[in-house]
DNA sequence: CACGATTATATGTCTAGACATATAAGTCAA
DNA sequence: TTGACTTATATGTCTAGACATATAATCGTG
């Protein structure tokens, strides 16, 4: 989780420590390595039982602000070597709040057995049916990006009678596997022909490519990979915290 | 913070509470919009106090797998839409942990008075004194991303005397400032004559970009951007829960 | 001086209560 | 039927204790 920014407003008393706390950390008044004060100074100077500042402290070591060590004390950490948070938004989620028109175009969709491709793809030993769609998302009509996706149906059996026409497998994968984990992996390549055409752009122009690969409980769900024109679009990462 | 996923393992007893729940969660046991035990039910299967089942709730919450609602119970939480964290690590520990060897060389370092451009980049007003860097990173020997960097004196000064020959500046700045906040910005570009030198990649090659914006309570530190030849490099990010 | 044993202490977890508060659900009147 | 009021209840916060445990610091000893 992170921490809410503005805690300080909260009327419970946990917070607010927790507030005091971050605020001194954030402004550098309290430095990387610095001994935050012990529990019970803290129960002293704000009258509250050590519960109350045992929560507040849990949490910002949770948040990686502090780290608590026993018989030592709390600590202010170092910043965690520019990591950052990066929020991967639904596409259609994202665009709408960008203000603009939503579109959805499916290209393609079929319904097949397991290619050699298709199951390193999605690193499964066994052949089975799979579902391969390719689709278009725009923005104000104009092209946004094209995914290209595969969804194992060992997995999601639903998936062969779902009607991607209209709503993107994405948002429909959304609603019917619950709790998935996944990894991304963004690269850069140039545009050739096919994409340059789907997209509008020129052969050659740069493309951002995010491949996400999704699974529930060891189990592949689809790998999907993300074509968006590079000089356009932007992915934005903020974070707090070094 | 993300949940450790092996805390089952872990003797206390709030600890195995939490995992047990979460592991219902994520195998789809309990699917999204199920309304997990009350915290009641809980201290009686398990035998223990309010608090203890609290703390294990509480952190579920922090983590965004359940949603507490008052008087309704707490609920397992909607995946939130294909976010994801991506750990954009500090590049000499990136590389190091690659188990290559980490190369640094300065290509010009300049210190003078900041240009409009200079100001438009930083976000700043005022005119002041800036430091621009550019550096190239390497493993192995070859290269692995170029760094163009401004820095601004009037937040950084010691910035001005600082030796970056040896040193690349993020690692400087890691060590010399406290607790930033950042924005990261991705896209991608095709390279240009001067970058495809650098890099050792041709002229029109794909080269994923990071720009990053740096700063501490609202005052400018530093703004750099970094390119990775593209079709080698990829950032990879990791995520649980949808 | 080096190294092992002891001790002191800050954090980690837990209890059995308490009152506060938001709100779902039920009640009643227009 | 609808809207306003009341009530029941699950969570939110907090207390004043307790014992456990890891470990920094001290003390002794060879």
């Amino acid at each position: 989780m992170s921490l809410a920014t503005d805690a300080a407003d909260q009327p419970t008393l946990y917070k607010r420590i927790r507030a005091d706390i971050e605020k001194r950390i954030l402004t550098g008044e309290w430095p990387p390595g610095h001994r935050i004060p012990f529990e019970h100074e803290l129960v002293a100077r704000y009258g509250c039982s050590r519960m109350t500042v045992n929560k507040a402290l849990s949490e910002l070591a949770q948040a990686d602000l502090i780290e608590r060590r026993r018989r030592a004390g709390s600590f202010v950490r170092r910043p965690q070597h520019q990591s950052a948070v990066l929020k991967i938004a639904d596409i259609r989620a994202e665009i709408t709040a960008l203000g603009r028109a939503y579109g959805y175009e499916l290209i393609h969709r079929k319904l097949r057995t397991a290619t050699a491709a298709d199951r390193e793809r999605l690193g499964v030993k066994k052949a089975g049916k799979v579902v391969a769609i390719a689709c278009r998302h725009s923005a104000d009509d104009v092209p946004f990006a094209v995914e290209d996706r595969l969804i194992d149906l060992s997995s999601v059996p639903d998936a062969a009678t779902a009607d991607f026409s209209r709503d993107p497998p994405g948002s429909w994968l959304l609603h019917h596997v619950p709790w998935t984990e996944a990894e991304h992996t963004i690269s850069a390549i140039v545009a050739d022909n096919r994409t340059a055409e789907v997209l509008d752009i020129a052969v050659g122009a740069p493309c951002l490519v995010i491949d996400r690969y999704t699974w529930r409980s060891a189990r592949t769900i689809t790998a999907v990979r993300l074509l968006y024109p590079g000089d356009s679009h932007r992915l934005v990462a903020r974070f707090k915290g070094g």
